[in-house]
RNA sequence: GGGGAAGUGGCGGAAUUGGCAGACGCGCAGGCCUUAGGAGCCUGUGCCUUCGGGCGUGUGGGUUCGAGUCCCACCUUCCCCA
């Protein structure tokens, strides 16, 4: 028997794993053939639609980008060997802050800086290997991209889904303009460190919050539950009960205060009102000697986020403003307070106070002495004061005729009571507030409306579309929109009437531009419309999604909208963009994020010292995709060797082979292992867990290393062995695996063969080992065959010298068999 | 504050879902080879040990013949928030 060493099949055909050189000649290959492309259907191959989000420009990709985006591409690399025509589209989220704040630094146009970095990413993403249609890239910020948000735009307006009300915005001092929650860094502006106001404009929204309810509604998607939950939660549903104080003392239009309550149970012991700060009552209430603690404290409030204002550590405060209201339920007069830990946006903006049975109302009433009463008695109540506000079900008392009732039953109760007597309502409340689109920043989509003073708030018509963004806009860092200031842009006549009228400078939120982007991949050049719709139902809903967790309750609460406001629209015939979500997990270095500003890791270097693929595997490697990873500079030495290895393998010549002679163990023993791998690997890919792939595929190679040395296998059974590898492998490292294929002689391309089949009977091996415990401890394993019974295992097992000096003289109380697997013998 | 995820060797992680803990890889140690390399190959590597074995999956309890996995309480870390 020879035994024919790596060096001698390595000198024998004098080749090296060479990625710099088969890189790029195949990615120049994939490109000339056409073999990304994906055509709108395919004969007897099913469509899927594997789509990540795409990313925003920013300049490079960093290793974290490869993380997410490789990843991706292993999917549908997997899912195209699976037998489906999958569409695998990428493209670049190109409006927003970034480039205009470079325009400002830099003295660069937002636009010049936008090309500029889509230019260098496009090159980036090729080094990639990623398997895109680069035919279909959607730049958004170009105009036959972000003309459809107009149109979109109008639609919505058209149906009053779109609407300009007055909404509160962070807004800075300094520079005299609003500030997107991104610049603002603990209460101040990012720019010029000026503490942040909140204070309310009139800009645009979408009415989001009419389709709250079949948002809640997540029954025809699979997505992580996780995601689901967070939803729910932002969406925030809560049933309770609008109940009116009058104030009608006070002599205001205004004759009563909302307030909204889940617990309309405990109206009874209400021992106070408390207005958010910008309740629009507040100013009228205030009575001349609270006036400048009041102002005093608005003012304060004013700089606090809500985030800080409804923490719970926070201390509560509150000023009186020394008006009093009428509870309808007990005719008493209860003080009016202003109080932070009431958000205007959230309810009604006011809220009773109740503080025996509410936390924070409790620890309000502390401190500014207001009264508790009790009006849920806790079990085995003695009358006393409350250490803590009581919270759980109970029985009224001090609630009048609703006396002895459970509060559950009191509830109903009261709400009737309520309702029949005019005084309020049962209604819903949702945390979610309507879709502030509106951003005063030139880097975005121009809103097609027009100002007229005669005919008032009149839409571009569409043929007037699109509304193009001026070309030669001033950047300075006066933080004002160059919109406002750029009078051709914003004089213009009125469609309606013709006369003199003005633009809306508002640009919308790039939330827009990604929420319909899936769409366009579908028929990216059509001009005729956004989209093609008949197209578009062959590949949407989107069959997976992948994209960072971070989009769990915006852009995919967005873009779920954005798709029921398309139906209703009569666009598309489905419910859910997106069927399938996976969130793969965040690469992170020891340091914390890569993205992000900290610590941005090119990955090009890597490439240049290892090639693609190895960093492709290495980052598959890591861990499983949806888990995130951890970046080590050391770990890349692994799968490199492999590679190496993988390559040395099928580098072989099989024919050394033939000289030897054919031992059937050796050649079971090769098939056995090739179906094994097959199934596993197919299995883990499936669920993302691509780190595992990576090792059933490390393992087989050990294996077939081991079997060529060991010998007495024929050509073909080795040839065969490579294939499975080469074409298992193929989704994770596209360039070695094609070079080897080639090499092999087999025909363009790897990438369009299939995965191997496996059977399953061949993947269980018919000698197993059965471990032996005495006590639940292991003292002896043994080689049987997979179909031994338990009484041949029990025999087998007494028959070994340690079982027998483990039971020696002891009795076997039990005797537990796991069939394949294990023996337990309990002694005693 | 609210919501979410997770704790396993020196490190990343694996474990057929209640059945041999540490697969695979990194790192480290020893050896081999020589085009002296960031290359390749072989061996070893959880901890302790009187070499019989004992102990080990964040901590403390519990269920079970058997727990990384299930239950209860606690501790810690990370991620997201118009």
């Amino acid at each position: 028997m020879t035994s024919t060493k790596q060096t001698d099949a390595g000198s024998a055909t004098g080749d090296r794993y060479s990625p710099a050189e088969i890189e790029p000649k195949w990615q120049a290959r994939w490109d000339e053939s056409g073999i990304n492309k994906t055509r709108d259907s395919e004969p007897g191959k099913p469509n899927w639609y594997a789509l990540s989000m795409f990313p925003y420009p920013s300049g490079d990709l960093h290793v974290g980008h490869w993380f997410m985006y490789v990843g991706a591409d292993v999917h549908a690399r997997f899912m195209r060997m699976q037998g489906y025509n999958v569409l695998h589209p990428q493209g670049f989220d190109a409006f927003g802050l970034p480039a205009e704040n470079a325009a400002i630094e830099r003295d660069i146009h937002p636009r010049d800086w936008t090309y500029g970095t889509i230019e260098n990413m496009r090159g980036q993403f090729r080094l990639m290997g990623a398997s895109y249609d680069w035919d279909r890239e959607i730049v958004t910020c170009n105009p036959d991209y972000y003309r459809w948000n107009q149109y979109f735009f109008l639609k919505f307006f058209e149906k009053g889904l779109a609407y300009r009300a007055e909404g509160p915005v962070n807004w800075c001092e300094t520079d005299q303009t609003t500030l997107a929650n991104e610049q603002v860094r603990d209460g101040v502006c990012e720019r010029c460190g000026t503490p942040i106001v909140r204070r309310n404009m009139t800009q645009w929204f979408f009415r989001i919050t009419d389709y709250a309810d079949e948002l809640l509604d997540m029954s025809k998607i699979e997505w992580p539950e996780n995601i689901k939950t967070m939803q729910t939660n932002w969406i925030g549903k809560s049933t309770g009960v609008d109940i009116n104080f009058d104030i009608s003392e006070y002599g205001l239009e205004e004759k009563h205060i909302t307030t909204f309550t889940t617990r309309i149970d405990t109206v009874y012991g209400v021992t106070f009102i408390v207005l958010a700060p910008e309740h629009p009552l507040v100013e009228s209430l205030i009575q001349p000697a609270q006036e400048k603690a009041v102002r005093a404290y608005i003012a304060a409030a004013g700089k606090a986020s809500e985030i800080e204002r409804t923490s719970t550590e926070r201390e509560k405060t509150g000023v009186h403003t020394g008006s009093h209201a009428l509870n309808p339920l007990n005719g008493e007069r209860v003080p009016i307070l202003v109080g932070d830990y009431v958000l205007s946006t959230y309810g009604r903006g006011a809220v009773m106070g109740v503080p025996a049975h509410d936390e924070r109302d409790f620890v309000f009433a502390r401190k500014y002495d207001l009264p508790v009463r009790v009006v849920i008695a806790p079990r085995d109540w003695d009358g006393g004061e409350l250490k803590e506000a009581y919270l759980s079900a109970g029985v009224h008392v001090n609630s009048g005729e609703f006396d002895g009732l459970p509060n559950r039953e009191g509830m109903e109760k009261i709400s009737d009571k309520i309702e029949a007597n005019n005084w309020g309502s049962r209604t819903v409340s949702y945390k979610m507030r309507d879709w502030l689109i509106s951003r005063q920043r030139y880097w975005g989509t121009p809103i097609p409306m027009i100002y007229c003073d005669h005919c008032g708030t009149v839409p571009v018509p569409e043929s007037d579309l699109p509304v193009l963004l001026p070309e030669h806009a001033e950047f300075k860092p006066t933080g004002r929109s160059p919109l406002i200031d750029d009078a051709e842009f914003v004089n213009t006549t009125c469609p309606d009437c013709g006369k003199p009228a003005k633009r809306e400078t508002d640009t919308m939120d790039t939330f827009m531009d990604s929420s319909w982007y899936h769409l366009r991949f579908t028929s990216p050049k059509n001009d005729k419309e956004p989209f093609d719709p008949e197209i578009a139902r062959n590949w949407v809903p989107v069959h997976r999604y992948m994209g960072g967790v971070e989009h769990a309750v915006m852009h995919l609460l967005y873009s779920r909208f954005f798709n029921k406001a398309l139906r209703d629209l009569g666009m598309v015939d489905f419910d859910e963009p997106y069927a399938r979500l996976f969130n793969q997990g965040m690469l992170i270095t020891e340091g914390g994020k890569i993205s992000k500003r900290n610590r941005p890791m090119p990955a090009d270097p890597l490439v240049d010292r290892f090639g693609t693929d190895t960093v492709r595997c290495y980052l598959m490697f890591l861990g499983p995709w949806g888990d995130g990873g951890v970046w080590s500079d050391e770990g890349m030495n692994g799968p490199s060797r492999w590679l190496n290895r993988v390559w040395d393998l099928a580098r072989r010549d099989p024919e050394r082979l033939a000289s030897v002679t054919v031992d059937p163990k050796a050649e079971e023993a090769i098939n056995r292992a090739g179906h094994i791998v097959s199934k596993r690997a197919a299995e883990d890919y499936e669920q993302f867990k691509f780190n595992t792939v990576i090792s059933a595929l490390m393992e087989y190679t050990n294996e077939l290393a081991r079997l060529w040395d060991a010998g007495g296998i024929s050509p073909p059974a080795w040839r065969e062995a490579i294939e499975k590898l080469l074409r298992l492998l193929a989704p994770i490292a596209p360039h070695i695996t094609e070079e080897l294929w080639e090499k092999s002689g087999r025909d363009f391309s790897i990438h369009n063969e299939l995965l191997p089949d496996w059977d399953d009977a061949l993947t269980i091996a018919d000698l197993v080992t059965i471990v032996v415990q005495i006590n639940g401890k292991v003292r002896a394993k043994l080689e049987l065959p997979a179909d031994s019974s338990e009484e041949d295992v029990a025999t087998a097992a007494m028959a070994d010298r340690n079982v027998q000096a483990h039971t020696e003289g002891k009795q076997i109380r039990k005797r537990i068999y796991v069939p394949g697997r294990l023996l337990n013998l309990v002694v005693g």
